[in-house]
RNA sequence: CGGGAUGUGGCGCAGCCCGGUAGCGCACACGCCUGGGGGGCGUGGGGUCGCAGGUUCAAAUCCUGUCAUCCCGACCA
């Protein structure tokens, strides 16, 4: 046993370390907090990047890039905003080495100070809406949708591979509208962009809502979450979607005159999602024996596994499947090598989270069989080698959807509702997950039960119906549930 | 950033307490035998012991500093 993977039960963080590792996703680097993400990991963030370019396109959005660095100054502009992320800001102060005059090695040379300060940029709002007052003129201008693919730092105390890393990639929607109504309809229309993606092609079921003030994006107005459930009982912020108000355009003079030759302040929106969702799609479906990728981010869909060793007839057999497979757009390794025998390339592969694998072998061929094994249940059986193809096409699809049931059930056995300060304490000890309970609406009460209880409030679910109901600590009256949980 | 632990061939570890020629498993290379769930036997290659100082005739081992990782806590729009 080369790989071993511990199990969740024993040692749940390790259990997500060790498949980050084993699968070949990403591992630590040489630099603080931050990962080298590898191919396979790779392979899986190109495939989200793929599809969410095309809804983000769909929806109107183009691409560009901006500058890596901030001065400074743009930082400290927007009042919340610098104060959100002050604390967590790599700043570049310099732009020179120079040989050490006390030995060898190099040192920073004191003489390339820099006049300003540059900020490795923490997003990119700033920066953006600097550049966005020289190409906003008129109404005509307006709608502005864009969006960059870039990397971000936040200079953050303890990181954890995908889930809070020094740099993550991400990608960060910015847009500029005439008024606040078109605004909020971007922000809104976002968050749904990112549930239906996370969804349908990560298999991830989850809730939609508002973020509370006190947990907004430092500079937002309202700040829109899908909010996904792990399998520790931990909730985990998976997108957001913020509604900046006038925030941005007041405090970077962003202008516009009105059809009526009327000068007013741009609305704004900015919306992202950054290599954390791999961290969900790893946490939320992979078990024991590793990785469970849905299909539709499988860099590999279907492995074919020769048995016990390839030779001339299943190569022919594994080909003419492998090649009515690709023309059906899903993507097939034969993996025909040799040196390894079945066991290991079983092993290997669902360590991988290849969703399907078809083994090939001559006693099975004999009767016209092949073997067909799903990664998400470890069911295993024999189909007839004509049906072979059509069967795993659909077979796919089932497994996409059995992930997403699987996960959707297991959030609806870990979302409780809970009424009486007793019940609240004993749920998030015994149980973990969402809990649904009333809340008095003060910042006050929500940093009071984070304080005894470590739980935050998630969010306020768009589709939660109004309840007379009292706080779940104060008891003073509420008219909304709101939904409380340990987060990532 | 505080408390604790760890760092030794690519990976996982032993050796450290009590200083004296650096070891094991996996992986790798070659050969033979095997072959329906991580094969067996044999031979072989590979290590500045995280890094920098110090003590000593002699340091993986003792001392100081530093970097990184893990766990707990604080922090984390």
């Amino acid at each position: 046993m080369a790989k071993e993977i511990t199990p969740r039960s024993e040692d749940y963080s390790k259990w997500y370390n060790d498949i980050v590792k084993k699968a070949g996703l990403a591992e630590h680097s040489a630099v603080r907090g931050c990962m080298v993400i590898k191919p396979y990991g790779f392979a899986i963030w190109e495939k989200m990047q793929a599809q969410l370019d095309k809804m983000f396109k769909e929806t109107g959005h183009v691409n560009a890039y901006f500058p890596l660095f901030i001065p400074k100054s743009f930082l400290s502009k927007e009042a919340e905003h610098v104060e959100g992320f002050a604390t967590e800001c790599a700043v570049v102060t310099h732009h020179r080495l120079m040989a050490d005059p006390n030995g060898g090695g190099m040192v920073v040379d004191p003489a390339a100070k820099l006049e300003e300060e540059l900020v490795v940029r923490p997003t990119s709002e700033t920066i953006i809406w600097n550049t966005y007052r020289d190409w906003i003129n008129s109404y005509r201008d307006l709608p502005l949708l864009i969006n960059q693919w870039a990397n971000v730092v936040r200079w953050e105390l303890r990181t954890r591979l995908f889930m809070r890393t020094t740099e993550f990639l991400w990608q960060e929607g910015h847009t500029a509208h005439a008024t606040r109504q078109e605004a909020i309809d971007e922000t809104v229309q976002m968050i749904n962009v990112y549930a239906q993606f996370v969804e349908e092609f990560m298999g991830v079921p989850v809730i939609k809502g508002v973020k509370t003030p006190n947990e907004r994006f430092a500079g937002a107005d309202d700040t829109y979450t899908i909010e996904a459930l792990m399998q520790d009982g931990k909730a985990l912020q998976s997108g957001t979607s913020h509604f900046l108000g006038q925030n941005f355009a007041k405090a970077f003079e962003v202008k516009y005159l009105t059809k009526e030759n009327k000068e007013e302040y741009v609305w704004a929106t900015s919306w992202g999602v950054s290599t954390r969702l791999m961290g969900a799609l790893i946490m939320a479906h992979s078990d024991d024996d590793g990785l469970v990728l849905p299909p539709k981010l499988a860099p590999i869909q279907v492995v074919i596994v020769p048995i016990p060793k390839p030779n001339e007839e299943i190569d022919a057999v594994a080909e003419k499947i492998a090649t009515e497979l690709r023309a059906k757009g899903i993507s097939v390794k034969y993996d025909n090598d040799a040196r390894k025998r079945p066991g290991f390339k079983f092993a290997e592969h669902e360590m991988k989270g290849v969703p399907v694998r078809i083994g090939i072998g001559k006693r099975d061929l004999e009767k016209g069989l092949v073997e067909i094994a799903r990664r998400d249940t470890k069911e295993k059986y024999s189909e007839s080698l004509d049906t072979a193809v059509a069967h795993v096409t659909e077979l796919l699809d089932h497994i996409q959807d059995n992930i997403y049931k699987k996960a959707f059930d297991y959030r609806k056995a870990h979302t409780t509702r809970v009424d009486t300060w007793e019940d609240f304490q004993k749920v998030l000890e015994e149980k973990g997950g969402f809990i649904s309970a009333h809340w008095d609406g003060t910042t006050e009460t929500e940093l009071k039960i984070k304080e005894l209880t470590k739980a935050t409030i998630r969010c306020i679910a768009l589709d939660e119906k109004e309840e007379a109901g009292k706080c779940v600590l104060t008891g003073k009256p509420s008219n909304k549930r709101v939904l409380f949980a340990k987060a990532y």
